[in-house]
DNA sequence: CGCCAGGGCCATA
DNA sequence: TATGGCCATGGC
């Protein structure tokens, strides 16, 4: 593949054609998240196997434990309790608080979606950047491109040579891709899949 | 059975 | 700024 001629939308397309629609979410789950939900989720998957992410998830389900005033509402070690299938549960039990508070700082869920800067997000203990996009673009529909340590195999793989530092590869994403917030989170689905299944992992093709 | 996952923080140099 | 240790569970 000759280096400086990759189309990213192209790559997209053939991801697409190949993988089909992921819908992360709010489709590939059972049941339809709150934007919190996502936010939860992207704090537990912190170098976390996502089946896991999806044991503590039931489990907050179930005990609704499923929105920001609920989590500061219950003891720490019960959140701890909860969140547990997915490891590193007391860091993320801390994070989860830390995040809720801060939401909670803007009068609500949805002021909070409509008025939070990636500048501020950046400032939470326990939010990093993948995580801050993860949730500026599937909980408040922001046009943040995720990177991902999957994203870095995929752009090497394209023989692409970047500063792979996480600031610059956003803006190669976001520089040549149409500024679509679907686009966005359907590309970075697929590329998790694509590595997945490099990786021998994810369901079989089927198409 | 070992390897490692949809990171981020912190101490050290 | 750049490495390295640490966090912890469950899938495969």
């Amino acid at each position: 593949m000759a280096r400086g001629q990759v189309n990213l939308f192209d790559e997209y397309r053939k991801l697409l054609r190949e993988f089909g629609r992921q819908e992360w979410w709010p489709a590939h789950r059972r049941f339809r998240p709150r934007a919190w939900e996502v936010c939860v989720g992207a704090i537990l998957t912190q170098n976390t196997n996502w089946k896991n992410v999806e044991r503590a998830l039931d489990v907050l389900l179930k005990n609704k434990i499923i929105s920001p005033e609920k989590t500061l509402e219950i003891k720490t070690e019960e959140l701890e309790k909860f969140i547990r299938p997915s490891g590193f549960y007391r860091q993320k039990a801390a994070r989860l608080r830390t995040l809720a508070e801060f939401v909670m700082s803007f009068g609500g869920f949805e002021k909070f979606r409509k008025k939070v800067e990636r500048r501020e997000l950046l400032k939470v203990k326990g939010i990093g950047p993948e995580t801050a996009d993860s949730i500026l673009l599937y909980a408040c529909d922001r046009p943040f491109f995720v990177i991902d340590a999957y994203t870095r195999r995929f752009v090497s793989s394209l023989g692409i040579r970047k500063a792979d530092d996480y600031e610059s590869l956003r803006r190669y994403f976001e520089s040549r891709l149409p500024k679509d917030i679907s686009l966005y989170k359907e590309f970075h689905a697929l590329i998790v899949e694509w590595g997945k299944r490099k990786n021998g992992r994810g369901n079989a093709v089927k198409r």
